[in-house]
RNA sequence: CGGGGCGUAGCGCAGCCCGGUAGCGCGCCAGCUUCGGGAGCUGGAUGUCCGCGGUUCAAAUCCGCGCGCCCCGACCA
């Protein structure tokens, strides 16, 4: 798409149209494209595997609820219209799930009895909707979206604590692996109900929410709760305001649902009591376009490794020139079959419109390829970031791009 | 839900005020030339003018009702 979509305003929404990530199929419900998949599959990759790593377990549930279990926790009649109500052919009445605290509670109930079989974090990756009053920005605010949404029920507050904890790190190492620039935050912990939470805000101008932040400790609060401009609560420090999104939230519930929908189990001296529960959100939707948001420039989007949807672009100059072709092949090929994920523009575009296109769906290496260059067999890799072209051989530039894209891997935290 | 705006070719828009049967740019198709930063020339295809109703000899244009979408605000894991 070369012109400018006359719907977009915000630089995600306006470059993931542009760039073939996404298609508008009404308000705030979009199509992911092939390239703008791949983005997705990747912060869900990421996602999975951390969570995995915590030893949580994934699970997936309906998207489409009974009314009974929201009566239940009492939610039916609180939620009010951002819960998409519908009836079948019975007249029974259902919902689309905005969140999934009913299915885990009533699914735990049933299964779990006894303290032993606890702790136990479960999770899903799952398309959402919530009917929002005012859906806006693409994927930023989408009705319809994807989320990890994980739950964690303990025996006790002291345990329940941990399990917190333990999701506190592993969002850390998430937003870290996505390659972002976040800031973990206090918050409200407003319809979900329970006793804390925290919020996890990937810094960008073109954040819908405000935020402090401490200079000389790591406080960091919603503005909902602390004043601007005041000091740390913590220290001496002073709190400066960013704006930020919110990509994740932790809450601690307690046990407001597994009250609510007796959910018990047996403790240690075979004491009925209801597990304490948390629950632990990422919109994973939304979290490839904060990725946008933080990083891009007036050319396009320039992708964090982790999230691109290829780590390299082959570009041949020219389609016309056999040896161009014949190279570009043979890098692609290489790369490929090194585990990398390469794309190559084998469109019989012009040189320029190859270019502009690399650079808006902002790959995070190129690979130049033309006649002038080969003559002296050479080719180009160009860093999409900073733009820097370094002209090399086709061996070196395999070699390059090897380390740049598959670096040894890192000793992992557990 | 309040306020503002928009809906005309695949996309971006003009035309509407002042009614006369639709146009520009990009894209698309064909041909020739071109080929390192969004090519040039020639020829071509494409429209329920958001929908329904009304006024009129005649409606994209005027009037009424509806629908969809965008932006601001209030709201929101």
């Amino acid at each position: 798409m070369r012109e400018e979509p006359g719907e977009a305003e915000v630089a995600s929404h306006r470059l993931m149209l542009r760039a073939g990530m996404i298609r508008k199929v009404a308000a705030g419900i979009y199509t992911y494209l092939p390239l703008g998949l791949r983005v997705i599959r990747k912060v869900e990759q990421i996602v999975r595997d951390e969570m995995n790593r915590t030893g949580a377990q994934e699970l997936l549930m309906p998207m489409v609820q009974p009314s009974e279990l929201w009566l239940e926790s009492g939610r039916w009649g609180k939620y009010g219209k951002e819960l998409l109500r519908f009836k079948d052919r019975g007249e029974r009445e259902f919902c689309l799930g905005p969140t999934h605290e009913e299915l885990i509670t009533d699914l735990v109930r049933a299964e779990v009895k006894s303290y032993r079989h606890l702790p136990q974090i479960l999770y899903q990756i799952q398309t959402k909707f919530r009917d929002e009053i005012r859906p806006r920005f693409g994927l930023m605010r989408g009705r319809e979206f994807l989320m990890k949404d994980a739950y964690s029920f303990d025996r006790d507050e002291e345990s329940a604590r941990i399990s917190y904890d333990k999701m506190g790190r592993a969002y850390h190492r998430i937003f870290e692996r996505c390659g972002l620039e976040f800031k973990p935050v206090e918050a409200e912990s407003g319809v979900i109900g329970g006793s804390f939470s925290q919020e996890f805000m990937v810094l960008a101008e073109t954040g819908e929410d405000r935020l402090v932040a401490c200079h000389s400790c790591d406080y960091a609060a919603n503005v909902e709760k602390v004043k601007e401009g005041s000091s740390c609560p913590r220290g001496h420090g002073l709190l400066t305001t960013h704006r930020g999104i919110e990509v994740g939230h932790i809450f601690m519930l307690g046990t407001k649902y597994s009250e609510a929908m007796k959910a018990v189990i047996q403790d240690q001296n075979g004491k009925e009591v209801c597990p304490v529960m948390g629950c632990y959100g990422i919109g994973v939707s939304r979290t490839a376009a904060a990725a946008i948001e933080q990083n891009h420039d007036k050319k396009g989007i320039i992708w964090p490794l982790p999230l691109a949807p290829y780590q390299v672009q082959v570009i041949p100059v020219n389609n016309q020139s056999e040896r161009v072709m014949i190279t570009s092949e043979l890098i692609y090929g290489t790369l490929s079959n090194l585990g990398m994920e390469v794309l190559i523009d084998d469109r019989s575009e012009r040189p320029g419109v190859k270019f502009n296109d690399a650079d808006l769906i902002g790959i995070p290496y190129q690979i130049i390829i033309g006649e002038k260059n080969m003559a002296e067999g050479l080719v180009e890799l160009k860093e999409r970031r900073n733009g820097k072209i370094k002209k090399v051989t086709t061996d070196e530039v395999i070699d390059l791009v090897k380390k740049l894209v598959l670096p040894p891997s890192k000793p992992t935290e557990s």
